[in-house]
DNA sequence: TATTGTTATACTCTATAACTATA
DNA sequence: TATAGTTATAGAGTATAACAATA
């Protein structure tokens, strides 16, 4: 996860020629979001946290009741990938499967005090690690991206 | 890869509290990533080229005589990742592995001509889904955008 | 000793078909 | 019949260690 220099000190220096796909905002999208994903990466580790389990945690804490099928919905995944997050925040006593009585197919998802505390800290870590990687986008720039962010998002949702 | 509806017609019409990861640039940025990388991958399939065998196809084409290396260092990618890359363009005869005099233990790569026309129809056909996808979004925001993802990436680099 | 390309391997995320038990 | 959760499986992308040939 960490970066190191990959280019050899004795190399000629060579800059590859990125012309071509620079023309793509797609490209600065991708190189952008490898750099952000893998600060989160790293700021979850200690946490003993993957991407997907902090979501998850994340949205289980805020919604709590809610099914693996909405839960699923809610992080634009499959319902099949679901279950073996859902089962780690289990074995790890973050999360409880309660059965519904009105609906004994499904689950209501809760979040135990143990998970509710590991999502203050976790939170806290992303926000901070956030700020310090935004340090240099001002307010004004950075809700200009978020705005952008979203109408592409839209574009893809219908 | 198409975008079904996924939540039953009978639900009761359940909207996820996405409040507290809203707050972070990182899950916009993810969310608009997703649906690029979902709209480049169906761009592409009809050429037969993932996202990766593009990028390669197209640095190769931009560079000719690149190394193996060099390749994977643009690209950001491992080295041995790479190779399958690699295997793949030059089994459909897009690209050559040719013998560098110099230093025998490197590839020059070249792409061949039908990797060169190849590279002009996919490219020609990467802008127009872009073009569709950032219609919404004004050229002056778009350089906004852009500026502020080249300023994140940057941060990864050091 | 270091580098290029390679193999083997493993982890994460994503996607689909098919099953079970309920509704 | 349809849905919730599950199992099995497969494809991508990414990462590291270790090796042979070469520098």
């Amino acid at each position: 996860m960490e970066k190191q220099r990959k280019t050899s000190p004795t190399d000629k220096r060579f800059r590859c020629n990125d012309e071509t796909l620079q023309r793509f905002v797609g490209y600065h999208l991708k190189r952008a979001f490898n750099v952000v994903q893998a600060d989160l990466t790293h700021t979850l580790k200690p946490f003993e946290l993957r991407k997907l389990t902090y979501s998850a945690l994340v949205l289980i804490v805020d919604n709590p009741g809610l099914s693996q099928s909405q839960l699923a919905d809610a992080m634009d995944i499959e319902r099949p990938n679901l279950v073996v997050i859902v089962d780690e925040l289990e074995q790890r006593e973050l999360i409880l499967r309660e059965r519904v009585p009105t609906d004994r197919r499904a689950y209501a998802l809760r979040a135990t005090l143990k998970g509710q505390r590991l999502y203050k800290r976790t939170v806290a870590a992303v926000a901070a690690h956030e700020e310090a990687l935004f340090a240099q986008i001002d307010p004004q720039t950075r809700e200009t991206v978020v705005a952008a962010l979203m109408l592409i998002r839209s574009q893809g949702t219908g």
